[in-house]
DNA sequence: GTGAAAGCGCTAACAC
DNA sequence: GTGTTAGCGCTTTCAC
């Protein structure tokens, strides 16, 4: 590893002082005369410098990088996420860090810890064990953005340093559910995940509320975990009286269709399925999954404003239910409103608008 | 952001000099008396001191973060890739960058760049371009790892400090290819990533060498973008006497069966699919979907191992074919062998085993 | 407009 | 076994 060329190499090739070069090289923050500028600049195009991050972070006393922190890396909603938000990092110059908690709220102190020593920042979590660990988020020195916390959880009303993103789950279900309701199924079961998870217990309550709304009863209950082969076991289980079931994250969606296949049932026709947390995969399952959708890119951007201390205006915005699948589709009901709010000087909460794409899974389109 | 305690505090705290303090937290250099080390930990203990990371990498000269440099991180492949080294690496106390090119030629470089200020200590290329920028590799100042470089490449074959994945696509074409053959199937057809791209080369050369040693005939090559949308479309296109299809990549495959089912035909009926690069989503497909499955798991241990320097033994292995899938199935022909091999001293190849798991949709199964 | 020099927090060579 | 100290490459204050 052939030493790199520093600081001091480049002005000794200029004929200047090292602190000329760093004047130039971030434009400030003292001026600098266009005569010695070139000839700084063409040291550095000679000597091939390139500056030291590192350094450059040890002086300024914090570094350009982020983390996302998540349960699980290859959940293409999260993945999805990561890309978007590395998008967003970059087009910053700032870069981004994963760490993969894999479900284990050990692991994700770890990393946590991991990220600390590496003065990461500001970091992005998607939580693993709800009530998030507080005093770990408030000991975390920058800023940190929590996406999947619930509005009436702790870490919503607590104040500190933390920044949460309102993802709102709890009306992402019921826009799902009453979108099942809209086209007069009677009897709606629905697949949650693990019972524990708060995550779940906001979805199961905006499944209810969207069935109390209609004056109509809940139809099964089936916990299980957030993945494929929990979707899969529950189609299994799912009874013949239930006629459409919302499905509370895409992997269980995957799981239930391949499940129902594999149980000689078939979706719309035995059984409608609406799901949520979706990505791109939805339309080309078959069927074509039926799912909210939630703008990753806009929330990319706005937690990257916000992460790096940029941030600009909160848009506003209704929900609304789009025909996004390739297959034509009539539009349906559910139009909730998010509002972006704020709890606390401390605690901004950004509104973050739901869609729901229409698939061939709710029976839209005829079959 | 309250000023965190640094080492200085911490000496201080325990009566020591900062010389010390470092001994006991890294160890060595130089021995500590085990009262003295005590009082060390205990002052870290009351303190809260947390190693700075960036201090550190600066006196070392050398970071604890490595990168990730792919085209899509929202492609599953790649997703449990990301995931497979992160957890490697996180066992070894280091840190994942990730980059995602988006396919853009002059985004990888950039990335590059970045990853290079960031002092990245080393990289895993999973390039867009093929031939990669050479150039850019040697003079990358770390280990990089190439993973999908075919065998006879330039950056297969120049010296340099870098090493290769020997993932053979050409071999994993082959395997899938054959096992197609292997069922009868008469007319094959292949749909291919991007005909400019090295690796779509690379697995049309091993689905035209499996037809040649059957003594068939190709069928239909269609070139298709690396997304669900491309395969869907080239299922449109697939003729009637095409009764059997090797898809080059499972987001297209993806794309195909939806494809297939959106123009009234089904798998493995009416055209068998046997895909490559295979993620657990293959076995929730419906039909649950053929394909050869790189062995991730062990590619992230070894690419870290390398990555980091802690080079262990190559472990041979010739691949497989497994019934991977939960429905039961009939094992195949198709036992390609792979060498771990060594083309320089500076170019270790990694030899990776790859298998091919079945399911629905080469119709082992009857169905 | 330019330059000398004092840190940033840590490592490790070198003295004791 | 322990302490002193010279860097690592950069930022920025403060003189000139």
């Amino acid at each position: 590893m052939g030493k790199r060329p520093t600081r001091d190499d480049v002005a000794r090739e200029a004929g200047t002082s090292t602190a000329v070069v760093s004047y130039v090289i971030n434009e400030g923050p003292r001026p600098v005369s266009e005569e010695t500028k070139q000839k700084v600049l063409a040291a550095i195009h000679k000597t091939g410098y390139m500056p030291n991050g590192i350094a450059k972070s040890l002086a300024n006393g914090s570094s350009d990088t982020y983390a996302l922190l998540v349960t699980d890396m290859a959940n293409p909603f999260l993945a999805q996420m990561a890309q978007a938000l590395e998008h967003e990092l970059f087009s910053r110059n700032k870069t981004l860090l994963v760490g993969d908690s894999n479900d284990d709220p050990a692991r994700q102190l770890e990393l946590l810890e991991a990220f600390q020593r590496q003065q990461v920042s500001g970091l992005v979590w998607y939580g693993v064990d709800q009530p998030l660990p507080l005093n770990a988020i408030d000991s975390y020195p920058g800023t940190v953005v929590l996406i999947n916390q619930p509005a009436g959880s702790p870490a919503g009303q607590q104040a500190g340093r933390r920044i949460r993103v309102e993802v709102n789950e709890y009306a992402e279900a019921q826009m799902a559910t009453e979108h099942l309701i809209s086209h007069g199924y009677q009897h709606l079961a629905m697949i949650s995940g693990p019972k524990e998870r708060l995550n779940s217990r906001e979805r199961i309550r905006g499944w209810k509320a969207a069935l109390r709304q209609a004056d109509m009863e809940a139809g099964a209950l089936i916990s299980a975990p957030y993945t494929r082969q929990g979707g899969y076991d529950a189609a299994l289980q799912i009874g013949e009286e239930t006629d459409a079931v919302f499905v509370s994250n895409e992997l269980q969606a995957m799981g239930f269709l391949a499940g129902l296949a594999a149980s000689g049932r078939r979706a719309p026709d035995d059984v409608a399925v609406v799901a949520m947390n979706r990505t791109p995969a939805a339309s080309y399952l078959v069927p074509s999954l039926t799912a909210v959708q939630l703008p990753h890119a806009q929330m990319a951007k706005r937690i990257a404003e916000v992460l790096i201390g940029n941030i600009v205006d909160v848009e506003d915005g209704g929900n609304t239910v789009d025909t996004g699948s390739r297959h034509g589709a009539k539009p349906a009901g559910a139009g909730v409103r998010l509002e972006p709010g704020k709890n606390s000087d401390d605690l901004e909460c950004i509104g973050v608008n739901h869609t729901l794409v229409i698939g061939h899974s709710c029976g839209c389109t005829g079959r």
